[in-house]
DNA sequence: TGGGATGCTGATACCGGTATCACGCGGAGG
DNA sequence: CCTCCGCGTGATACCGGTATCAGCATCCCA
């Protein structure tokens, strides 16, 4: 016997079609809409179901059909507004056509992501997005079980290279990079990083810092393009400039703090996640500095506090629904019957210039005679 | 025939049992964990079904079973990052107990509500969790009709009078009246209410404001509170100092320059809201006046902008994760076969005291002499 | 008026698990 | 030595849908 779930007022088909005097079939198809019934029995069935309060079971319909219009969502953290962001783009654009989602945590933790793809798998969901933290050939594992499995997977946010996945993303490398040179050409040469690596050895060395920020893809793309605009102008990379370490307000603040106590302090902060503008900016007030005149800054992830701070924050606003809605679409597509493209949709992203960002001020300790 | 799945490599269990040589219930017990399988038995299945990949079929299990290890969550907004943070704490909360979760969004819409409501009795998950816009009696039909179903409901956020249900909220009412409370001992009798009824005719009246209010039990709720205190004080309501009409950042800051453009204008504001705090800024702003000196400002929900805000700002603090939590609990624990309690749990919010809040300015339209 | 085509309906075999129960086997007791 | 009991195992009937197909009724036409 099945365990003692008390049916209360859950009627099956088989008792609508009772009621109704028809075959187990006829109420079927009607109530399923699909096969004939002439119109006679089908408004006895419809009497009958609208009676008892019919309700189809989906879990006893995705048995038999294979589909459960149910998509699974892998994200860092749902907490995290930007995911929230994601997710909300994600959930609406399924919802419209027909698909609910689970949604799983995995806060950046590998066996987290695993057992995530494994709770999904086995409850039959129709397709997977994942923002993954995952890098390496060996981590992606349990992508490659899945993708094996034949359950059609779309990355979002983060792209994972040793896959042939389609992949939703922003152009990370070129924001970060697009928002160093404004800062240099507004004249800064001491630009520090806030956010990314999250440990390493020192000395550190460019090698090093690359290699540890791959544990995150977008940590990556962004010190790339931090570096690219360095190389640009000819700026050597200061490895001291560079934030290490957990990636907490908190840890940033004191980051940026010794940035801000070196003899040859930085004059402009480049900050790679929206905790870590905050966490900068507490550290640029306890070192009873001001913004834009004695520090510039530029941030990921623009939000309604950025435009009402003082100064209003320069900012890089993501396309943050669209990220999930172009994931689900895609994703959807392929369910549909699509061919799986594997390509990278790159959506655009936007610098928005407010007034964070100034010339290096006088009273600063730094140096106009570094290299041209 | 059921649909074309490619069943690309998803043995069920009795390709486990034929690849074992045992019979199937054997390997049912020994993958399922139940009942009695000797070591020897045991030990084949195992083997067989690792080297078959075999994953238990979520969906089949949860028919025979009936128990589906799925919450269903319906929240106003998951892009909110209020409403982030409470999935938050469900999913942590309930995936600790082995439970998974869909959400789904309703943007304050009624019939949202209700279609989520049938999408997640239809998905048979074992308990819903709701942060519903319902208040009327006629308005609550859909929970009712789930409870008829037996199915396990726990409110959260937002009580819904009309309904014995087990409730997790904070004491928002409380809240609010400290909140304006604090204005008031610093000397202000303008404050104004910004964010909350969302749209009431003219003239306003004491009472229409309550009834429109009701819309959102929050909103209702801190309206309340505000009104609490200002009683307490004896400061008449003014309803131009109510913001009425839709609950956008950008109406609030028309609502807010409206308030600052009186004879008699605001020398504070009290939001409901974090948008509606930004909106109130940026109307702030745009008058050139300055906070604390000219303005007075304490808002919901706290965030990590809020304090790094010139001036920093003072800001209630509601236990985000932990409504979630407490209320993924209260529902699992009624699964686990606890009875349902039906009582409202209250958690406690927290004014977190800054730097917005200063006596009314000089150079203010502030009059010194309104009633005592 | 008989034969075939067509139309509707209801039996029934799935889907992949769980849970009950009957059966066969070996050991203990009479 | 036979019976009874207990233990471990495998058959099998569910769960509540979908989908196939047989079968009966009707209709058309020769």
């Amino acid at each position: 016997m099945p365990a003692d779930r008390s049916q209360g007022g859950r009627p099956t088909i088989s008792e609508v079609a009772a009621e109704a005097g028809v075959g187990r079939a006829t109420a079927a198809r009607t109530l399923g809409g699909y096969g004939y019934v002439s119109p006679e029995l089908r408004e006895r069935v419809l009497a009958a179901a609208e009676k008892l309060g019919y309700r189809t079971n989906a879990l006893a319909r995705s048995m038999s059909t294979g589909v459960s219009h149910t998509l699974g969502v892998i994200l860092a953290d749902i907490g995290n507004p930007f995911f929230a962001g994601v997710m909300r783009g994600i959930s609406d654009a399924s919802r419209a056509r027909g698909f609910d989602t689970i949604v799983l945590s995995t806060y950046e933790r590998l066996d987290e992501e695993v057992a995530a793809t494994d709770v999904l798998i086995d409850k039959r969901v129709d397709g997977v997005i994942i923002a993954s933290a995952a890098v390496g050939r060996d981590e992606v594992k349990h992508i490659r079980a899945a993708m094996g499995r034949g359950i059609p997977i779309v990355l979002v946010d983060r792209a994972v290279t040793p896959l042939d996945l389609d992949t939703v993303v922003i152009d990370n490398r070129g924001a970060a990079r697009e928002a160093v040179e404004v800062m240099i050409s507004a004249g800064h040469r001491r630009i520090g990083f806030v956010w990314g690596p999250s440990s390493v050895s020192t000395p550190v060395t460019r090698r090093a810092l690359l290699e540890t920020a791959r544990n995150v893809w977008t940590d990556g793309e962004r010190l790339r393009g931090y570096l690219d605009a360095l190389d640009d102008a000819r700026i050597p990379l200061d490895p001291e400039l560079v934030m290490t370490g957990p990636k907490t307000e908190e840890w940033a603040t004191q980051e940026v703090a010794r940035m801000l106590a070196l003899p040859d302090r930085v004059t402009a902060l480049f900050c790679t996640e929206t905790d870590a503008v905050t966490g900068a900016l507490r550290a640029v007030r306890a070192a009873g500095l001001s913004c834009p005149r004695d520090i510039s800054l530029i941030g990921f992830d623009d939000s309604a506090w950025a435009a009402v701070m003082e100064p209003p924050l320069t900012m890089i606003e993501q396309p943050v629904r669209q990220l999930g809605a172009k994931a689900a679409e895609v994703l959807l597509d392929v369910l549909d019957g699509g061919e799986p493209r594997h390509e990278v949709h790159t959506l655009s992203s936007r610098l928005i210039t407010r007034a964070s960002v100034a010339p290096p001020g006088k009273g600063t300790f730094y140096s106009q005679q570094s290299k041209p």
